[in-house]
DNA sequence: CTAGTTGCAAAACGTTTGCCCCTCT
DNA sequence: AGAGGGGCAAACGTTTTGCAACTAG
């Protein structure tokens, strides 16, 4: 009964990419990729250049190599399968916090037959390998981002839904203070401000330092 | 037939206060929230006006039992039956921050023929009048708490859920100036830490929660 | 009297889980 | 080959809503 789709029964238009360099003699590297990694995990920030681009900036990356948060997992052990591959690479190439629904919409338009059940499974498995981190910002739904190395808090354009990160270590390090003073030891912040973009302003002094990524609204800053 | 019941078949049932058993045993390793509000809730409607602070005489007092929520929704021009008076008692009453499955269990305890659909309208229809501020403060359920005229933060304590109130002033008009540093207008903001009690005695001079600055929700002048 | 409110049940919504097949290693 | 991941649907916990009975003003 209920004959069920498999992920390799079909593929859609596109696929050059991924199935070769799966079945292809690519293996041993993907192998030295997880293997750097762990180094890159414990410092040696520079070897992995030599497996992945020179330039891993954020750009458009091409879709035969291993997406960022692809060769993490890898690197914590996890099994790769098709639909992590598929999410993980959703999830490097995103450049907001996208909640569950939107990644859904977002590995849905790679391949149709990933499953809500599996996005989630996938995105919890993520966070609790400590690669994603889960945010609740205001709205019901969750939204995830790659974890980073330090806090940062979130600036939210209540007009378009956006989301700019923004440090503010001073006060991150007061806030531990004044958990201190109450006689506590503070485990995590958030701070989430919420806003509205200034348009008719006549002075804008200070423009933010490049950290936001999601600023497609106005222009001004930049 | 499905006869239903009203709120005025009946009226005041269950003197005896209980209280839940959530107070037992922990009070050293739980923040200390005050407890004098706490006897406050259910029953004693009569008595109230013993309750109520012969010592203090601030300008005209209207109504002998009305709580101040309630007070409050008659300003707004709200209609107010019998369910909305009492969740407005159990509101005015609670010293805490109690999500809607709390504020539920203690209207029961007033009314239990106070349906959950009825909270919710409720609640919600409080916060639209602006006197109810609705918080996500970790968990799954929605928190109220009465909107104070001042942004305040908090600290959850993540071994008993309770959670202090504090103030920040100079931290929020930080804030302010780094929405303004990206061009945004702050419209609100929240700061929420997360944290563990400290066990060990270090030194740590006396905690401020001994002036009961970290509970008052602002009601109880004393 | 009538507009507005309530209780009830059911739906909505986001998320998790049981089951059984299937795939990755 | 076998441990574990995936699809599906149903369960879940929280919140909303349709509806008829009811009530406050």
């Amino acid at each position: 009964m209920n004959r069920r789709p498999r992920h390799d029964e079909q593929h859609r238009s596109d696929p050059k990419q991924r199935r070769t360099a799966r079945s292809g003699g690519l293996e041993g590297s993907t192998i030295a990729i997880s293997v750097s990694l762990k180094h890159f995990l414990l410092g040696h920030r520079r070897v992995i250049s030599k497996w992945a681009r020179p330039d891993r900036r954020d750009g458009p990356q091409p879709a035969l190599m291993e997406s960022r948060i692809e060769r993490l997992c890898t690197a914590s052990g996890l099994r790769m399968t098709h639909p992590r591959r598929v999410i993980a690479r959703v999830l490097s190439e995103a450049p907001d916090h996208p909640d569950v629904h939107e990644l859904y919409q977002r590995t849905r338009a790679v391949d149709p037959r990933i499953s809500l059940a599996t996005l989630y499974r996938t995105v919890r498995l993520f966070e609790q390998s400590g690669i994603l981190e889960r945010r609740n910002l205001g709205s019901r739904r969750a939204r995830y981002e790659p974890s980073g190395e330090h806090d940062h808090f979130h600036l939210v354009d209540l007009d378009s839904d956006k989301v700019i990160e923004f440090d503010e270590p001073e006060t991150e390090a007061l806030m531990h203070r004044v958990a201190a003073r109450y006689g506590f030891d503070l485990v995590s912040l958030r701070i989430e401000l919420f806003g509205r973009r200034i348009r008719h302003n006549t002075e804008s002094r200070t423009p933010p330092q490049g950290s936001s990524s999601t600023t497609n609204t106005g222009d001004q800053v930049r």
